[in-house]
DNA sequence: GTACTTCTTACAGTTAACTCTAAGTCAAGG
DNA sequence: CCTTGACTTAGAGTTAACTGTAAGAAGTAC
C-alpha cells in the first residue's frame, strides 16, 4: 500500500508541513513517483510510529536524526543503533523515576494540606 | 534570615532575571527594604521550592500563577488550592504511566533488535 | 571613593519544533 | 476545463519560559 502526503498525514496525525520538515531534517527518506511526488509506504508508517515514540520519550530531532542516519545505512549499523537505544533507555528510566518521586511529593503535600483543613 | 536577590538566586539556583520574571508573573510576592530592594525570606525559599516542584511536574507558569494568587489570599482558599493540586495530580499520574509504558516499549524494541543481531 | 549590586522600564534575543505563507509550476480526477 | 492537491525555495510567525541589554539612578561594602 502506498500513500500520498495527504493520506499519510491523516494516517499519522501529523501535518504535511511537519512531514516535509521531518524529511528535510533527515528523519525519514521518502520514495517519489514519476512526477516527483512523495509516495509513503507501510514501512514508512512503522518507522514514523517509532520516531513518534522516540519523540514522546523526549529524544530531540537532532538525536533521532543520528539514529535515522544509521538505520538508513542498513544492518551493519545495528550494534551502533542498539547502543543509542540503550543510552536513551537510561534517560527514560530516569524520567520515569522523576515522575514517580514527584507524584509521591505531590501526594504528601495534598495529604498535609488536607490535615490542615481538618484542623481549622 | 533575609536574602538579597543575588543571595537568593545562588540559594535557589535561579538567575536574578528569572526571579524578577517570576515576580512580574505573580508567582511570588517579595518584601522590600527601605531602599526598595527585594528582601527574600526563608518562607520565600520554601515557597519557591514548591513552585519548582510544580514546574518539574509540568505545570505551566500560567497555572502556577492561579495557585499562587489563591495562596496569597490566605487560608480561606485552601479548599480551592487543594482542588487545583488534585487536578494536577491526575496529569502527573498520567505522565508517570506514559513513561512506564514507553519504557516497556523501548525495552521490547531493544530486545527484538538484540535477537535480530544474534541471527545474523 | 570606587567598585559592586540593585533598582526601573522596555524591549530584543534565544531555543526547539513546528506552522504557515508566498509565488509559481505541474499533474491527476471528474 | 477546472478544481484540488502536490511540488519547490525561502523565509516569517508561533509558543513558552526564560535570558539578556540598555540606560540611568541610587544605595552598600571595603
Amino acid at each position: 500500500m502506498q500513500y500520498t502526503i495527504g493520506q499519510f498525514a491523516a494516517l499519522t496525525q501529523l501535518s504535511s508541513y511537519t512531514l516535509r520538515y521531518y524529511e528535510k531534517e533527515e528523519l525519514l527518506q521518502v520514495a517519489r513517483d514519476a512526477a516527483g511526488r512523495r509516495r509513503y509506504t507501510d514501512a514508512d508508517v512503522a518507522w514514523l510510529q517509532f520516531i513518534k515514540r522516540l519523540k514522546e520519550t523526549g529524544m530531540s530531532i537532532h538525536n533521532i536524526r543520528s539514529y535515522a542516519r544509521l538505520r538508513y545505512q542498513g544492518d551493519a549499523t545495528l550494534a551502533a543503533r542498539l547502543a543509542l537505544l540503550e543510552q536513551h533507555k537510561l534517560s527514560v528510566v530516569e524520567e520515569k523515576l522523576k515522575w514517580e518521586q514527584n507524584l509521591v511529593k505531590l501526594e504528601e503535600k495534598i495529604s498535609a494540606d488536607c490535615k490542615m483543613k481538618l484542623n481549622t
